[in-house]
DNA sequence: GGGCCCCTCCCCAGTTCTTGGTATGTCGTG
DNA sequence: CACGACATACCAAGAACTGGGGAGGGGCCC
């Protein structure tokens, strides 16, 4: 069942900790569930790490020279596709997702012919911070094994994890950056109110909604607004719900 | 297995047509899985426009009403903690993906006190696009199950795909695109930079960088530069990747 | 050509922000 | 208890931003 070899995969993940062990893992899995091709990519920002990003692969090396000699990145129906569904998707349901132009399914038979049939894949955004994308491939005339979609679903996403520990772009919160109040004062900010209604909202006087904000602003070390919000954003301590929806919904 | 249940709560949350049949089949599914609540949010489209999304939960009405009253949307920590996680993620590993000031610790003890026990909380973002969540929560003093956690990675997934299917919210692709000036100067103003230092960088008057602000800001019908930058963050008109790492690394 | 958008530059009045201070009181910790 | 962290409040000067105008030139499309 295929359950059984998405918690054994599951484990093996958690446990590698360099992208040769993670490529292994994710080769064995492909081929475990059916598949005969993997392709991991993991694009993460950071103002601390200049990381260039993950990415691991077993495509046909055919495949791989065209898809960077041409640049396909840019206009790989695929990755569009990834900013379009929450949940894996089959290539064959691209034009379900995204309107297909001639270019889209030209490269597609491009692929055919290195060896790349039809694909599963599973894309992950996380706002502010990246994106990643796992993709299982079966050959040429091959058959998608349907059946294990949803543990190549969670593989795929456990391994984009792995991947962002492995790379060390994942940046343990040490403390909280901010004081409550500070933080607050800085949401209401974000919300694109000044600090006089800020002041008004929170039942404080102007100056020190200044005060917090100046003393997150030292926290920082920045010297303006924009940068200070980005970077609580960056840091995960105010998130864009908090900041386009502030109208009460359950979490 | 719970793969099995999986599958076929998939299959009852593809055929769910209504906001009530797709409530009636998570709150089926969460018993089924071993959790006592659920709720799943849905915030689609841009933040522009005031569109109230889809929420459906079996949340202790308490909860809910404290969660409104006191407006903990906007500080809540694991609405922060959805940006930062490829899986799912409980909630006892909040500190884990963020930093948790002492109000957050606050908070999820009142909703202890509410019935609101530990959780289980599946993240999705697609940019541009909009976000989801469904959290399936236990009971003050209950044990998240832990073995079903794959199966309820899939059925949140699912039920969001189902949720956005049914509210029918296909984003309409009126999008405020900025010039390509208005563009830069944006991103000069995220990094950090006034007008006149902007003006420098790009060789042209302080006036003109301010005009293309002022431009901008009224596209996106904000008043300040805080929310001009957020916005268009949040559009993917730019990204992290371009405010923090523009230093090297040049493409 | 005319309309429309973009890029560029300018002026001005008013508001807001930034930076530098000082000061009080609470709270929790060592 | 002393100390640091936090929240609150205030003052002042200068820099920066916001919102309201106008104005010329270039490119694109019908």
């Amino acid at each position: 069942m295929s359950l059984n070899i998405a918690e054994e995969i599951a484990s093996e993940l958690v446990e590698s900790d360099t992208e040769y062990a993670l490529g292994a893992v994710l080769a064995r899995a492909s081929r475990r569930l059916g598949f005969d091709h993997y392709a991991l990519s993991l694009e993460m920002g950071s103002p601390r790490h200049d990381d260039p990003g993950v990415l691991i692969h077993d495509y046909p090396e055919e495949w791989a020279k065209i898809y960077v000699a041409f640049d396909l990145a840019g206009r790989d129906p695929v990755r569009r596709a990834c900013d379009k569904s929450f949940t894996g998707f089959e290539w064959g349901a691209l034009d379900r997702l995204i309107p297909m132009t001639r270019g889209d399914r030209q490269m597609l038979a491009v692929g055919l012919e290195c060896g790349i049939g039809d694909g599963y894949t599973v894309p992950r955004h996380l706002p502010g911070e990246g994106r990643g994308t796992c993709t299982f491939v079966v050959r040429t005339g091959g058959n998608l094994p349907r059946p294990v979609f949803f543990a190549a679903e969670i593989i795929g996403a456990l391994a984009m994890a792995s991947a962002q520990r492995i790379s060390g772009n994942f940046r343990s919160p040490g403390k909280p950056a901010l004081s409550d109040r500070q933080r607050e004062c800085l949401l209401w900010t974000a919300r694109g109110k000044t600090a006089v209604e800020t002041a008004i909202i929170l039942g404080i006087s102007p100056e020190t909604v200044v005060q917090h904000l100046k003393l997150a602003r030292e926290r920082y070390d920045v010297h303006c607004r924009q940068s200070l919000v980005l970077y609580a954003l960056f840091d995960g301590l105010i998130g864009f719900d908090d900041i386009f929806r502030w109208r009460g919904k359950g979490h």
